[in-house]
DNA sequence: CGAGATTGCGTTACTTTATAACGTGTGCAA
DNA sequence: TTGCACACGTTATAAAGTAACGCAATCTCG
């Protein structure tokens, strides 16, 4: 059973609105501009996305981005793996592209491990400029 | 000539008193905890800081830790490659721990060239507990 | 030298992001 | 039925970051 895929019918309906707002984007979406997408769905205060954005985030449906202060639904090829997971943002189109990989994993455990530092949660996430975006 | 090494004398007034009291601080510190550590020094707003920051994070003296919403003085035993920097942050004593990488930086690198992702810039933040905190 | 540009600085007001605190309703289990 | 867990709604507030204005000091180059 792989602990963080959820059908839609586990999710509670303030979840499955905040779910679908972040589906249907190609790019991440701060709390409150699902929140202003939301209005028309009986949302009218931040919390309302907040705890359901805490949940998904623990569902591991959708994941935060620390340096843009926004989220994303999650788009692994595999579900799996969630522990490290790199976003390429691009600055241009702002769109994420979200990959998973052994070799920088285990890397990261080993530096950790040789640090004793007991890793919990690991961020990894690069600003640049997208194949697409540097064509034209 | 390294670009990111500054002697204070290089420094405006209010960019050495931010680095004043990132240096003297051995955890990250929030722009509004430095402003109110620097009302005597005559600090009246937030810009303040975010002006003396910004230079100095561009400097390359202070990283801006991006899961913290929080600045760290920077301690890297040798102050070159600013490139790829590590950080764990140890979430019990709130302290954090700056290392560079090459094998970490070098599959970064790989990654970004593999998708044809123009990297200009990378995050890595490490959320645990650390060496000392675990002994207690 | 002096006109124009650049840079740092200070202040007010404001926007964006995130939480605290309190109360309601529903389902479920002892 | 009573107690608990949990989702939800609302108001208010905290924390983080920026826009816009103007002033003064320092380059910089004709
Ligand atoms: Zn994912
Ligand atoms: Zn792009
Ligand atoms: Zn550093
Ligand atoms: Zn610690």
């Amino acid at each position: 059973m792989n602990e963080h895929v959820h059908a839609s019918a586990d999710l509670t309906k303030n979840q499955a609105l905040v779910m679908g707002a972040l589906t249907r984007s190609d790019s991440p979406l701060s709390a409150y501009t699902i929140l202003d997408q939301l209005r028309d769905d009986g949302f009218r205060a931040p919390l309302q996305v907040y705890r359901a954005l805490d949940k998904l985030v623990e569902f591991g449906m959708v994941h935060r981005l620390e340096s843009l202060n926004a989220f994303v639904a999650c788009r692994h090829p595999r579900c799996d793996d969630h522990e490290t997971v790199v976003f390429m943002i691009c600055e241009t189109c702002s769109r994420v592209q979200e990959l998973s990989d052994d070799v920088l994993a285990n890397r990261v455990a080993f530096l950790a491990d040789e640090a004793r530092f007991a890793l919990k949660n690991t961020t990894v996430e690069l600003r640049g400029i997208c194949r697409s975006c540097q064509a034209a």
